[in-house]
DNA sequence: ATGAAAGCGCTAACAC
DNA sequence: GTGTTAGCGCTTTCAT
């Protein structure tokens, strides 16, 4: 039992047993065995307690079976709900998984890929992408398949869900409504490509109905911060509110500022939706609860996670020299509380 | 730049430099080496792409800078803010981490718990333990250090609050506001010992004010499921509140069933904590929202994953064979909207 | 079906 | 300070 504390080798295994080697490595790995020497080696496996060294098995084969996971921030829902389905299908597929979060920063991103490259990692899933070109360049050079999810990036492998429709789904919601003045909210949570084509599918929208995006009902900042930390950007919604003409609705590029806005709002003493309208995207689970309650555009999380999982491990296993593969998922739109029909002048005037 | 698409090794570098292996480990290990000749050879290095391959280091050396850290759910915002400090504070310290779900399941514990000793992993992190003795005696065998946190554990080293302190500050809370007949709600989210220990705490808190607890008033149940998943648990939480003396406050062992009793006690029709006061246990961000804004018992993360850290690495780096330690931390109650004082009768019997 | 032997890419004594 | 050497624990030809 207590041996000088070294772990057992194949090497002990092979003693026990009284075979070489190469036979239990065979034993293990299910090929080429007689049936008796196949119990014998079992029955030393499990009497010298040998349990296979993956860190050894890696080496020799010059390949791992596990994949790193780069996300935005783990303590946000949207990336630990996916990273969830994500590695789940990971794991059903005999893949380990190693993750990192980059805070949304992207020297932090730089570290992650070479430590991740260091670990020689079979492949890589980008929950977020801050878009450096020289990363992708690295890891094509190293022949590290990637698939970038949730966030189009035309240079690489990627997942995501259709941006611009999504935004335009939720706008035209707000126009059925009987909304004219929307507003457009976005934080640095959000990569700035993806903040971009929304943004694109924002003003297309409004295009659609006939009207043009007045830059005053535009709310875009770069941190990835929430309205509630910073009381520059409290005031600058105010201002926005208390304008020309108001606007009586938002679309907000995600969830957690979507529910940021509402809480600042109700703070700020404006009823949602009686008095404004809030649309957010991702449709998070919170957005489901009957308190929150927020309209939404959803993502399909577990769609996005599948795809992407079947192409990072079509790479590892297979064709790697194909052809840049790109899904595009479509988003839909979730009615809930926090979207009603603008009020009336009369109500609105009634003000304080 | 294409070269048969073999990674250059030190060899490589070795021959590019004009130099033995040994002196190009030397200098990317930083220990013993001429100005000189570091430089030329950190010159190689970067001519001819070379990164250290982490997997032949760990195998020579005998151990990995990865730590495995296990936990229940991923999408459970308890977990993964968690996993998130712990993370942040390995990355700091020079380890990688490993991540897998166990769903609760403690079948799906052990093939994690064996596969991170195939990979050598250095330590473990077990955010949620089902408390099998044998997992914990498979760990012991191998000298890999565990940590469990959140969850006490007499026979490992652990951090974790006072599960029945804290329950107690919430139950004190209640009987201020001057409820007397207090329910205790708990699901199969939190572990039994956990949920043992949290359950205990509200006895005697009870006991202190002089109360006994009826056994009419406690709704456990042990499948990790939420009251709206099933139409049993809402009947028999009906049948508790319309029973002879029924509740006027409930204390539930964590905050996502908390949210949850809060959803369905209002589409039962009751309305919270105007009728019912409740209180949670976690303290999770989405308590805090102000259209959620949930009484309850915060478990200090932040030391929580301090602390296991630093035992963790402690065990790794150095005294492995120390006697085993622990770490109970204080809970503190946060005081939000979810509760208030008790209706008085004539309002009560108002109820439709 | 089984065994012998040659590494995988690196570190760590140990010589020089 | 630098080079030589002997492995780490395994897989994988290649003989037998």
């Amino acid at each position: 039992m207590t041996q000088g504390h070294r772990q057992p080798t194949i090497l002990d295994v092979a003693r026990a047993a009284g075979v070489s080697k190469s036979t239990v490595s065979n034993v293990i790995r299910g090929v080429a065995a007689s049936p008796a020497t196949r119990t014998r080696v079992l029955e030393a496996v499990a009497r010298v307690g040998y349990r296979p060294n993956a860190v050894a098995r890696n080496l020799v084969r010059r390949r791992t079976t596990t994949v790193g996971i780069l996300l935005g921030d783990l303590a946000n829902p949207f990336y630990s709900e996916l990273a969830k389905l994500v590695g789940q299908r990971l794991t059903e597929n005999g893949y380990a998984t190693t993750i990192g979060n980059t805070d949304g920063r992207s020297a932090r991103e730089r570290e992650l890929i070479e430590s991740l490259l260091e670990q020689r990692v079979a492949g890589i899933l980008m929950l977020q992408f801050s878009g450096e070109r020289s990363a992708l360049n690295e890891l094509r050079a190293q022949g590290v398949p990637v698939v970038v999810v949730s966030c189009w990036e035309e240079r690489s492998d990627c997942v995501a869900v259709d941006d611009a429709a999504g935004v335009e789904l939720g706008v035209r919601h707000l126009l059925e409504l009987g909304h004219r003045r929307i507003a457009y909210l976005s934080s640095g949570l959000v990569e700035p490509k993806t903040d971009q084509a929304r943004f694109e599918g924002y003003r297309s929208a409004l295009a659609g109905a006939g009207l043009v995006c007045a830059e005053n009902l535009i709310l875009r900042w770069e941190h990835p911060a929430y309205l509630r930390s910073g009381h520059d950007l409290i005031r600058e919604l105010q201002r926005l509110l208390c304008g020309a003409s108001p606007p009586t609705a938002f679309f907000v590029s995600n969830d957690l500022v979507a529910i940021d806005l509402i809480e600042t709002l109700e703070q700020l003493g404006f009823e949602v939706p009686e008095e404004l309208s809030v649309v957010g995207f991702d449709n998070i689970a919170l957005a489901g609860l009957a308190r929150v309650s927020l309209t939404t555009v959803a993502q399909p999380r577990d769609e996005l996670a599948r795809a992407a999982v079947e192409i990072l491990l079509g790479r590892i296993e297979g064709s790697v020299m194909h052809p840049v593969r790109q899904v595009r998922l479509a988003p839909e739109l979730v009615k809930r509380g926090s979207t009603a029909a603008p009020p009336t002048v009369s109500a609105a005037s009634r003000r304080p």
